[in-house]
DNA sequence: ATTGCTGCAAACTGTTTGCACTTGA
DNA sequence: TCAAGTGCAAACAGTTTGCAGCAAT
């Protein structure tokens, strides 16, 4: 556990919410401005192999990156206004469920993000 | 309508399953060896703009594109092999009412992934 | 001494863009 | 004569890799 890496471990739980690599690095960069962005991604790399944080495409381009331990929850994204909702994991159980039963598939559902319009934006 | 576009279209429809801009580039280079990938990208930006193809990743590190009209269907992926499971739209339907009623979220579950093990891989 | 981690630079992949040229309305 | 579509090359973003130096066992 080197400095560099306990600040990549910082930058994952101060964020509230899911943040990519450019931004932890900036984050580091910040306090240490040798920091290095391949550092960030060989620490995620290993962080994600050891299952402390999971990844999570949210539809921006990049990866975005939370620590596992803050606890599993999925995402709807709203694509006309970007909106990010949370949804517990209790709204994937029936989905689960079948999939289990009828299709004999163990999903991994730890860190889904469904797409489609929020509330606000389906009148429009 | 021209000749490059149309063999785009071909290429869609040719391939069961998914296909990957570089693959269509491929079958259509094969054809026109003047072909360009860029006339690819543009040819499926416009074919999803018109609602004629839905893109998916399908976690292999590139945009799969699928005509909509051989119809909706998500896909269950193994992480350990790979295997590529199709699972009809039917089965999002109980997802699709919570989400819808619990949340007012309208989910656009056109196209969807999921990853974990398929039946045979779960006993290893 | 050896192993593992870092910084740096350079490579890589998939995708996008600017531009000049052609085509067909 | 104008708009749209193409090929080409170059750019771009996010990510990965090779390598040399350093640090801590």
């Amino acid at each position: 556990m080197t400095p560099q890496r306990m600040m990549i471990v910082e930058a994952l739980h101060s964020a509230e919410g899911h943040i990519s690599a450019e931004e932890i690095y900036a984050q580091v960069k910040a306090r240490y401005p040798y920091a290095n962005i391949s550092t960030v991604y060989r620490t995620l790399e290993l962080l994600k192999e050891l299952g402390l944080v999971t990844e999570i495409a949210l539809g921006d381009g990049c990866l975005r990156f939370h620590a596992t331990e803050k606890g599993h929850h999925h995402h709807l994204v709203c694509q006309r206004c970007g909106r990010l909702m949370d949804l517990p994991e209790s709204a994937m159980t029936s989905l689960e469920r079948i999939l289990t039963e009828k299709y004999q598939f163990k999903a991994d559902l730890k860190h889904m993000a469904f797409f489609g319009l929020c509330p606000d934006c389906q009148g429009i």
